[in-house]
Parts: structure tokens; sequence; C-alpha cells
DNA sequence: CTGGGATTTTAACATTTCTTTACAGCGCGG
DNA sequence: CCGCGCTGTAAAGAAATGTTAAAATCCCAG
């Protein structure tokens, strides 16, 4: 597995480069935005650790950058605390994840280890319409049918569901869904997960009581399956 | 994209600058209302940010200065709070948005990428016109029709439909609402807003019950999509 | 100035959506 | 078999929004 840094602080960079090389990925790495770019462009990697505050070109720029080239190998944005706005530009430039600086090195593993499991296990981009069984999904027009009819699925639902569709076949911790779904930190002592996904199953499984595509695997989170 | 900003203080004049390039737009600056009248009328730029206190030639006599000259550009204002400007003002010389000070980096980013993408949409960023379904509006004449039948709408209502329409496909907040049609400090607990939408949908909207173009985001706003 | 209609705001109640709580059941390792 | 931890689910509670109508305000003709 191949993975590019891009980080212009010499010691943070030697850190994260160690401890990525440690866990046996092939890294590389880059000091400012234009080699960052460059590099990007030009090996293949798996996965791309962006620091933001970049000298020459920020992290955004270089995000945006690949992604109008068609590039789009996944990407960890590394933010200051400080900065407000980032996580939506980051969002809408087409980064995969975000850590706010400074984090934990096992976070950072964490991160990237879900990045790559989701790039290269079952590397599904974000569907606008899905289909399983006799449901049909609609995600930006939030129109879902259940053979034929229309189904009202509130905004958390839907923003659920998708996600579940997104990583669909991994298993997806409750942890990612409370910090992807529901913007929390992690305080991970509220059910809310489960009433929504018994919602889910109630609206769209044939038998809510034995769901086949919203499963839940004890102990690891849930799973949906096509 | 260029993005000019005329700003005095130069504390605020850097963060602002260090955030617009950051979005990687490309941005020039000036620090009085004589050298931003210069540039703006010099280099081509897609935006101006303009604050009205300015040494010099205030922003506002900066911008009719240069809509007499024929120069189109957007421009986006910054009051300060205590500053009672009448925003009627500031819309006879032609600005296209306003943002009062202090305001949050992010609704800045909003407010530029709105107009921005209104600018390169149609050329030039306020709405004179518009239709949508079988609804024209002559937000000029004030004169709305649905499907040929002219429809009455009183004065809050078209404001906050324009509103709505030239920031059309971002959510808007309701503060944001109360701050630029209602010129409300932030009381925020008033359901006025909630009730000229509701009027908006029932005259506007082929079902009101399931709003099609004035939806709510629960919890963050509302947002028109033509 | 005054009355009445249009407009706007406020208030009250209805509905939808989201979260919390409580309890029941189930699985799995002693 | 027992008990602990995890999950399912119903129901209560809380929060946000929709809807309606009355009250307050504005505006202008007379």
């Amino acid at each position: 597995m191949r993975i590019l840094l891009v980080e212009d602080e010499p010691g943070l960079r030697v850190t994260v480069s160690d401890l990525l090389a440690a866990e046996g990925y092939e890294t590389e790495t880059a000091a400012d935005g234009d080699e960052g770019l460059a590099k990007a462009a030009g090996g293949h990697f798996d996965l791309i650790v962006l620091d933001v505050m970049l000298p020459k070109r920020t992290g955004f720029e270089v995000c945006r950058e690949l992604r109008q080239r068609g590039i789009d190998t996944a990407i960890l944005i590394l933010t200051a605390k400080t900065q407000v706005v980032d996580r939506v530009v980051g969002l809408k430039l087409g980064a995969d994840d975000y850590l706010t600086k400074p984090f934990d090195p096992s976070e950072l593993l964490a991160r990237v280890e879900a990045l790559l499991r989701r790039v290269h296990k079952n590397g599904h981009a974000p569907v606008r319409t899905f289909c399983f069984d006799e449901v049909e999904v609609d995600f930006e027009r939030a129109e879902v049918r259940k053979r034929g009819e229309p189904v009202n699925l509130a905004g958390k639902e839907l923003q659920l569901l998708r996600y579940l569709v997104d990583h669909r076949g991994t298993i997806v911790p409750r942890e990612e869904l409370l910090r992807q779904v529901w913007e929390y930190s992690s305080d991970v002592t509220s059910r809310t997960i489960d009433v929504h996904v018994a919602w889910l199953r109630q609206k769209l499984e044939d038998n809510p009581q034995n769901p086949v595509h919203i499963q839940t695997i004890r102990g690891k989170g849930y799973r949906f399956t096509p």
C-alpha cells in the first residue's frame, strides 16, 4: 500500500512517516503543495495524507486540483483545530476524511486503515441513486419507493441509509456513524443510532424482524448488503 | 477566480485574504477607497469585497463610482453592525450582497461562493427577473405570475423570495434572513420567517405540503432550488 | 385626522423529527 | 443454567417546523 504524505513541518513529517512505515506502508513524502501535487499526480498512491497549511499551494488547492484532473485517490486531510470552515470546504473539494491537529497517532492509523479498507476492498463511490429488492432510492431528490409506493424517510434516516449504502459490504462501526452522520465528538452513550436503524428496517425491509439488507454484526456495528 | 479585497484594517485584511486564498481564490488587496477604486477599475476581478468605512473614499462611494463607469463586477459589502446604514442605499448603489461585521468566516465564504456561482452562471449577480416551473417573477416591477395568472405577493414576501432566489442552491440560515431581510439584531425567537415561508409556498408551490423549490433543511435553514 | 383594508407580527396549537429512557430479549462465555 | 453485555423496540420527551388565526401595525383615501 502506497501512501503519500504532504506535510511541511519536518518534525511531524518524520513522525508520521515513521508511524506509517512501521505499520508496513510504503510511504513517500512531500514538503509543499507543488511537490505534493506533482507526486500525487505522478506516482500511483492508494492514499494521500494532506496537510492544509502548506507553502506554495494549500492542501485545499491540491485536493481540488487533483479531483479536477480526475484523480480519485483517497484523501485524508489534516487541519488545525482553529480553522473553523475546513470541514465544509474540504467536503466540497472532494476529500474523504478529516483529522484535526493535534491528533493521537493511533487515531491517524485507524483513519488511514479505514480509508484504505474502504477504497480497496469495496471502493464504492458515493451514489446518487440506488436500488435493492423492490426499493428504489434517489438520494439527491430525497425520494424513496418500495414496490412503487413512496416511503417517507426523515432527514437523518436518509443520511444514515446513504452512509451505509456508500459503504455497502463493510461493517460500519457505531462510532464511525456517530462521527460521520451525526457530528458528535465521541460520546457513544446514545442509542439513537439503534433507533434509526430500527426505523429504516421497519420502512424498507420485507421482514423487519429478520433484516436481510441492514444487518447487525454483534459487537462490531452494522452492515448493508445489497 | 480573482477577488479584490478592500479593507483598511490590516488584521482583518490578512485574515480574510488568507481565508480566500485557502479556498483557492486569487486575491488582491487594497487598503483605502482610492486604491480600491483604481485596482477595481484596472484589473478584471470576478468579485470585490468592499468594506464601507474606508479612508479617502467610503465603500459606498467606490461602489457607486464603479457602477457609473459601467463596471458591473459583483460587489459584496461589509458593514459594521453599529452603522445604521440603510440597505436600500447600498442596493441603489448597485451592491450585490451584504455582510455585517463581525461575521463568521464560513459565512463569508458561503456568500462569496454564492455570488461567484451567480456571476458565472448568468453573467451578472442581481436577478431582476426569474422563472421556475410555471412561475415568473419580476423583482423590479414587483410582479409575479403563476401559469400566467397574477399572484399578489406582499412586500416582505417578495423580499424574502428575492433573497432566497439570489442565494439559490445554498442553505440560508434563519439568522441570516433575520439580519438581511428583516433588519433585526439577532432575537431569533420570532416565528415570522416560518409564517412568510409558508405563505410563499402556499402561493408559489404546486403542492405546498411537499415543497419542491422552497425547502427546509432542518436545523440549518431554508434553501431555494430552481 | 380618521377609518378600513392590507400587511406584518405574535401567539397558540398541530405535526414531524430526533433523542432519551426503559425494559425485554438474545447471545455467548463461564 | 446464569449472568453480563449487547441489541431491539416501544414510548415518552424534547426540539424544530408547519399552520392557522387573532392582534398589532401600517398606509392611504377621504
